[in-house]
DNA sequence: CGCTTAATTGACTCGTCTCAACAAAAGTGG
DNA sequence: CCACTTTTGTTGAGACGAGTCAATTAAGCG
């Protein structure tokens, strides 16, 4: 298996790809599909479930335009989605944790508008649509945490329109590690100090900005104190003003630029 | 009925309110919910929605906050979506045309996450969320509808994130109009001349400019040619052009800036 | 028919992009 | 394992698109 030989560097959360665990063993529980069902609606589960191999640094997990049969499931590492634009340069649609679901903008048409890559060594779960169809009829537990987590995808993409359309190049960089601290929290690892799995570029193409602007930024907000990178590996010295740049408020809502 | 008594300039899409009618007799059948359900099962998904009186310009549907009790079709008129700052200004989410869903974004956190109110006086169906819910496991049509529509709202989303991000201002009104021009078309209204129910201001909003930089892009596109327009009254001269300014190539792919 | 709100237009400013150079990693092959 | 190439990230200087402020006009609305 020579799959799993990837070096701890490599690794954005932390999570080792430990190879075909079922979803009742999988420490991803109760972020993913399964959160709320029982042993045996598991069983069923996994049965519509596919341990893909590893997919190594830049390899494809699908295609814009590629016909969807499947959604998937990030077990360990980081998957992006991008389209390209006529003139072959990419946009950064979204960055994938483990526990993520990745292909739902998929199911109107049938077919995955964006690509999918890995950001580096990374595991995934095929879960057959149809299958998927199917078993949220019978189990309702599924059903509703199907939609659940279609539901935050669009609330998630909601915010970042929000983010694109209303804040200045620093709120937006803030508000994407301030987010990425949280889901990393989430996974168990600290929101303190984590690897960024992705390049300048991609963050840069995320949020609407030049690489360089991102770059400055980086450097301006660790002049301020805020959080000190070096690379990819950040440590946020006070996430608290952080948020606060970002533009969230107790109550969650946005300040304007 | 006092509020059916609504001037037609006041309508965006010329769908009229007729009262209570059934999902059956609805105009909007084939783009809404009942999309593939035989008349058996629009009786059952009928008893789950109610047919609210119809809001005025301005009033409320929902507001952020609110906890999450129903979706709403939008049956006649149109309605925006959008957050509060902390500062008190509006931030658009999204205008929404008959037919379509609106709440979705709630069924995450059982919560309302943005306000909702009319653009113009529009009627809606409430769709009672347990039901819909409880009837999607009994009728496959009505779970397919509906975790295709939501599919398509992240899909849309993205789109936007995409454009906000990478679009230039021209670029992001010229994406507008012709998306609305399309829906606007779907309904079987002319795409080639509407009515826009929302202010410059939405627009700006929606689309992450100043009102200012609308009223001149409006300006300078009647100027090219490709359009012209007088307060709220469009007509489009030449939708493939406008099409291409909006970064939409053949392939469904983007331009950047 | 005034009053308020929405839309337009102009002048000026500023944030972010572009272009360009350079530095530091990270691969690549002898 | 080291020299070389390529990729990725950082920094600086200048340009420009879109924002802000301010004034004016045109619509709605009571």
């Amino acid at each position: 298996m020579v799959y799993f030989m990837t070096s701890s560097k490599d690794e954005a959360c932390g999570t080792v790809c430990h190879g075909n665990v079922a979803c009742q063993d999988c420490s991803l529980h109760q972020l993913c599909l399964p959160v709320g069902l029982d042993s045996a609606d598991l069983a069923l589960l996994d049965r519509i479930i596919r341990r893909r191999r590893p997919l190594r640094r830049g390899e494809y997990l699908f295609r814009a335009g590629d016909p969807m049969r499947a959604v998937y499931a990030v077990r360990s590492g980081s998957v992006k989605t991008f389209t390209c634009s006529s003139d072959g340069d990419e946009h950064v649609t979204g960055f994938h944790l483990p526990g993520e679901l990745i292909g739902l903008d998929a199911i109107g048409a049938a077919v995955h508008p964006r690509s999918a890559r890995a950001l580096e060594t990374s595991s995934v779960c095929e879960v057959a649509y149809e299958g998927l169809e199917e078993l949220s009829m019978k189990i309702r537990g599924l059903q509703r945490q199907l939609l659940r987590l279609m539901s935050r995808e669009i609330h998630h993409d909601e915010t970042m329109m929000i983010l694109l359309g209303g804040m200045a190049a620093e709120g937006r960089l803030a508000a994407l590690l301030s987010n990425i601290a949280a889901r990393v929290g989430e996974r168990g690892f600290s929101p303190r100090a984590f690897h960024l799995s992705m390049s300048r570029n991609d963050i840069g193409s995320y949020l609407g900005l030049a690489v360089e602007t991102v770059s400055r930024l980086f450097t301006r907000l660790q002049a301020e104190g805020l959080l000190s990178v070096q690379r990819k590996q950040v440590m946020i010295h006070d996430p608290d003003r952080l948020r606060r740049l970002a533009g969230v408020c107790g109550d969650g809502a946005y300040q304007s630029r």
